[in-house]
DNA sequence: CGCCTTTGACCGGCGC
DNA sequence: GCGCCGGTCAAAGGCG
């Protein structure tokens, strides 16, 4: 915070919290993608990018647009797998998604855009109605998804075929979904059964 | 005009 | 202190 006068940058005293910039919970989830930047229902202004170090691809910043939600996620593409892309999230939404993932889906759609009921669905059926509602599937878009706490990385991996405009939106209702669980989910995992019911 | 991305500068933490 | 590094700011420009 300061001001910027004729490039002179006056710093004015800051407010001194003693909280040490503590972080919000933060998960993340990998994806082969051919694009960085996933449709998740919400709305992000892109606010920095900078190199990774180490990779050639650069990380991008983004914060929600939404007034006074101070979610933020960062988008980057693995070196070690140029296919695939990193996004992490940090912080939740204290507002619903601007972007109602299906109309056929608003009544079960919660603040994070996911219910139980909608995971309940058996996964053919669910693969059926993107089927009919939506663009052509690619074919080979196998969901990787990791869910990153303070200590450990889970990695699922889903088989099946996704939109990969959806992916974004789907990776975000997993993650609703293992909330709904007693947590911690690090700690206990999920197993095969479990995922194979989403 | 409003909303967004781009991009170099800036900032704070950390290791040496 | 100094330099590196990850993260953020904000001016400028793009675009519908």
């Amino acid at each position: 915070m300061g001001l910027s006068l004729f490039g002179l940058r006056l710093v004015l005293k800051p407010k001194k919290t003693n909280q040490k910039r503590q972080r919000e919970p933060r998960f993340a989830f990998m994806t082969k993608s051919d694009v960085d930047h996933l449709e998740d229902g919400y709305r992000w202004r892109k606010y920095g990018q900078k190199a990774v170090k180490n990779s050639p691809f650069p990380r991008s910043y983004y914060r929600c647009t939404s007034a006074s939600c101070n979610v933020k996620k960062r988008v980057e593409r693995s070196f070690s797998d140029p296919s695939i892309v990193v996004t992490t999230y940090e912080g939740q939404h204290i507002h619903p998604s601007p972007v109602m993932p299906r109309p056929s889906f608003a009544g079960a759609a919660s603040e994070s855009g996911f219910s139980a009921t909608t995971f309940a669905m058996p996964m053919q059926r669910r693969l059926s109605l993107y089927q009919q509602q939506q663009q052509p599937l690619s074919i080979a878009s196998h969901l990787w998804v990791s869910v990153i706490t303070e200590q450990q990385m889970l990695v699922f991996y889903m088989k099946g075929a996704f939109a990969p405009t959806q992916r974004g939106l789907l990776c975000l209702r997993i993650m609703g979904f293992l909330k709904t669980l007693s947590l911690p989910y690090a700690k206990r995992g999920v197993d095969e059964n479990t995922i194979a019911t989403l």
